[in-house]
DNA sequence: TGCATTCCTATCATCTGGTG
DNA sequence: CACCAGATGATAGGAATGCA
């Protein structure tokens, strides 16, 4: 079998921290997985165009725009025509965050959960030249490693969580970016979604929804995935174990019972499938997640 | 868009660990 | 020991993909 490589950028990880910056030049040559992790992330474009997938939403990036990303939200970043695009990328565990503490009763990881669902955010000149020299020398203090460098990381990253606070209270119309929805997928993928979001939870088949489009099913496989960058049954699983996920930690309900609600009628595939995409087993994520709450 | 081939998902059988 | 929930391994067949 053969081992994925990831890119140069991403091989030199050694996380005191629990803080990453890195630049991820994303050329096609190497696919980005489905992402599930703990860390909360920040995806900031510095040039060309993508898709950027989390997930049950896709939205299309140009440089300048900026995600914010909650741990436990999968996520999935695409070529827009075999175009490469070049981003920097944050990951950090929210209690570095928690680090600085100000009695002003202002939350700074707010961001990553009271943003009405909305990722992206399309920041000014201004802002974005303010952002990259923060993002500078949060890269050269992260790759000296000098003492004190988790302090003013801690600091740089303070100072970005309240701009970026800012930004989403402004929540100017101008700076907001339109949903990449079905108006501008080809009608044929839009159909899909709309046929996926009804019946995810049911037993559905490539063939069914193909028949019921009148298309073949390869065609219906090859644009689905050109025009989203899913495959049909990495996209029906993704709505699928985020719906477990939620059922896991809002219900008492049984593995074997949420499994069938999300349209997995084999418990043992649903636990095969779960551990791929979450990294862990229903019962463990459930064990692990819920007295955290 | 369809055929042929490859890949990998989904299923079945079985195992493991916890509990009574 | 029996029972149950959850985990693992082998593999058939459906899905993805290369090519025309």
């Amino acid at each position: 079998m053969k081992e994925k490589r990831l890119p140069k950028a991403l091989q030199t990880f050694v996380d005191p921290f629990h803080f990453r910056i890195f630049v991820d030049r994303n050329e096609g040559n190497w696919k980005m997985p489905f992402e599930w992790h703990e860390k909360l992330e920040i995806f900031y474009t510095i040039s060309g165009k993508g898709k950027y997938f989390i997930e049950d939403k896709v939205y299309t990036f140009e440089a300048g725009d900026l995600f914010v990303i909650n741990n436990h939200e999968l996520h999935k970043s695409q070529l827009i025509d075999g175009q490469p695009f070049e981003a920097l990328i944050i990951m950090f565990n929210p209690d570095l965050a928690k680090a600085v503490h100000l009695e002003d009763g202002m939350d700074p990881l707010s961001i990553f959960y009271e943003r009405h669902n909305d990722h992206q955010l399309r920041l000014d000149k201004d802002l974005q030249r303010q952002f990259e020299n923060v993002f500078d020398a949060m890269k050269t203090e992260y790759e000296r490693k000098q003492g004190y460098s988790q302090r003013i990381i801690a600091s740089l990253l303070q100072w970005l969580l309240v701009e970026l606070k800012r930004a989403y209270e402004k929540n100017d119309p101008l700076n907001s970016v339109e949903l990449y929805t079905g108006s501008e997928l080809k009608d044929i993928v839009a159909n899909v979604l709309d046929y996926v979001d009804m019946h995810y939870c049911e037993d559905i088949k490539l063939s069914q929804i193909a028949a019921e489009l009148c298309v073949s099913p390869s065609y219906l496989s090859r644009e689905f995935k050109k025009e989203t960058g899913f495959s049909l049954v990495e996209f029906i699983s993704s709505k699928r174990i985020r719906l477990a996920r939620e059922l896991l930690l809002k219900s008492n309900l049984q593995v074997t019972e949420i499994a069938g609600r999300v349209g997995y009628n084999n418990v043992t595939h649903f636990h095969w499938t779960f551990k791929k995409m979450v990294g862990t087993s229903p019962g463990n994520f459930r064990k692990m997640y819920k007295q955290n709450r």
